[in-house]
DNA sequence: CAACTGACGGCAAGGGGTTGCCAAGTTGTT
DNA sequence: AACAACTTGGCAACCCCTTGCCGTCAGTTG
């Protein structure tokens, strides 16, 4: 249990605990014959330096802490990978923490956390700005799916990729759609509703908007039932996960997915290629998006604060069965008397 | 940047470090009024107490490790929630660390964070027997998905569940069923075809065994094609990713689920429910299961080795479309000249 | 009012490494 | 042969906090 220490290899191998210690750390620092025999020895003592020991006074941790919103949400799968792939290239730890979706146990785990890890990745972090600028003053801190002035961020395009949306709708014949709103405080929820926004009004598209809502397939219903409503022909989801509830509540509700209403979702989860009908959606590179962010904060110390990079990585549409020509008998739009909470 | 010290707070509220650090740990150590402005100063300077150089001495981390196959198998959020709940109750911090279905990764994570956290949960771990010794011996640690004489476990009960998987089967007509291994370092793997014969031999329907695969839907053509090869009416594969993967293929060349082939698959993830059809699995509370093996790591103090208990949960069966009758006319089975690899 | 008992706070020694500084040993130079 | 310039390795302080032990002081008890 009692795990040998620096102490143990230095008298076995007869020589000074720094010795020891410079032959793992700085080994130009000490000569060659020396090295061997103190790595020969800790090898058979079964000898590993312990790096909170090591960090108390380096600082330096080898080990970045990704912080998401909520792991269950299959769209961080990529994104993980990738940091992981590029967190091993430099033999750092990843470690994953979830948020839950709560700003308050995000913000717990990441004051805990800091001064055990080197930085921060903050996944569709839900914190508000100033709570970002403080992590950011503690440790180097690079956002993924947001952004903030100031702070390296890695993003997908979702001006262009909205567009693409907006595009593929309208040569569909759709001449509205309905955008169902992510979390209130989510960055990306913003982001996407005034991208579509702005990406409707070039085409002379209305936008509608309900909400907010829990990205999880079970809010499905209560947004579906809004959208239908609202007399929607296409409503663009938040994410995949909403956008499958809401093709199974429609499929419920007997309402056809795409000949009565399209559905667009966010992200290209797995799910949304085996669902039925196939999930038209907007995916990218997160694989990427994550290999940059960590690439990212491990050049972070030679940044200054405002030269904070960032990066937007593209957008791909991936077209499904859940989008197809607007109905031409456009199903009657409701008194509009009971909206869902907006 | 420079963090706060204990230190800092002593001096500023007129005590010794002594004083300050008693009043964090050990609360009734120290007069209420003491401690109270003691607190207060803390408070103002945003003194948070540095857990590495605490842990150094006392050992104590507030933190386990969950270390999973594959992060990328939503088998596990349920699985993760459950422990992260546990843990939350007793402010513990849970890392989750990615194994990447390779025992070498894992080994060396297990051992990086071994001195960072106080125990470990063991996901489905790929490690061989005398690793997990090795790691027990060091750490407490708690398996989940995978049993060790001498290690608390916690599983779900997969005998009763391959029973009524066989027993589901055998009322629809089958004689005889397919099983798609999973990874040959999976003990998960071995128990379920274990439990599939044993289940099988009672009922005298006949079983083969194809593979192994890695448990993803992009090798489910791989093992789609196996089943066809060997003439299999009931496919039961390593877990509902393979499983789908497999009704990809299926769907594919034309064949028909379940008119053709039934196919069962296990952990009951959120795709099968969306896929069309949709998957009948062996599913279970996992979220208990997380619970569970985050209650006995943190108890693990209190016993002995000898003592490690075994927490088998149970299964449930859950039905969906892709189950149905055996085909009529039964396929005829191939001269079983070309059996995938096994 | 003396003797005793707790309660409370301080001193100082770690715990496992890292690192600035210094001394001894090597090798090279003239 | 004497001295300069490196190499190497050791000493000891330090990182931040915990904790055993001891002294002080106020409150009890007889």
């Amino acid at each position: 249990m009692a795990r040998t220490t620096i102490y143990d290899v230095a008298s076995a191998a007869g020589v000074a605990t720094s010795t020891v210690s410079r032959a793992f750390s700085r080994p130009g620092r000490v000569s060659a014959v020396t090295r061997e025999r103190i790595m020969r020895v800790a090898a058979e003592l079964d000898y590993r330096p312990n790096p909170h020991a090591r960090a108390l006074l380096s600082g330096k941790h080898q080990t970045v802490a990704m912080v998401v919103s909520d792991i269950t949400n299959p769209h961080y799968f990529e994104l993980i990978r990738g940091a992981e792939m590029r967190a091993r290239v430099s033999e750092y730890t990843l470690l994953l923490v979830n948020a839950e979706e709560s700003p308050r146990v995000e913000w717990e785990q990441i004051q805990r956390l800091s001064p055990a890890v080197d930085g921060f990745l903050l996944a569709a972090s839900r914190l508000p700005d100033e709570n970002l600028q403080q992590v950011a003053a503690q440790r180097p801190v690079v956002l993924i799916s947001r952004e903030l002035p100031g702070l390296a961020s890695v993003v997908l395009d979702h001006g262009e990729g909205c567009r693409q949306i907006v595009a593929h709708l309208a040569s569909l014949g759709h001449r509205d759609l309905v955008y169902l709103a992510g979390p209130r405080n989510s960055w990306m929820a913003a982001t996407r509703w005034a991208a579509l926004q702005s990406a409707a009004e070039q085409v002379g598209m209305g936008v509608r908007r309900i909400g907010p809502f829990t990205p999880k397939a079970t809010q499905g219903g209560a947004a579906a039932d809004g959208a239908v409503n609202d007399g929607a022909t296409a409503v663009v989801a938040h994410n995949d996960l909403l956008a499958i509830g809401v093709m199974q509540r429609l499929s419920q509700r007997g309402i056809r997915v795409p000949e009565d209403v399209s559905v667009v979702g966010f992200d290209d989860i797995f799910a949304a290629d085996v669902c039925t009908p196939g999930l038209t959606t907007l995916g990218g590179a997160h694989v990427d998006v994550g290999r940059a962010a960590v690439e990212l904060l491990l050049t972070a110390g030679s940044r200054t604060a405002d030269d904070q990079p960032r990066v937007v990585l593209p957008t791909a549409l991936v077209l499904r069965r859940s989008t197809g020509n607007a109905p031409t008998t456009r199903p009657r739009r409701s008194r509009g008397s009971q909206r869902s909470a907006s």
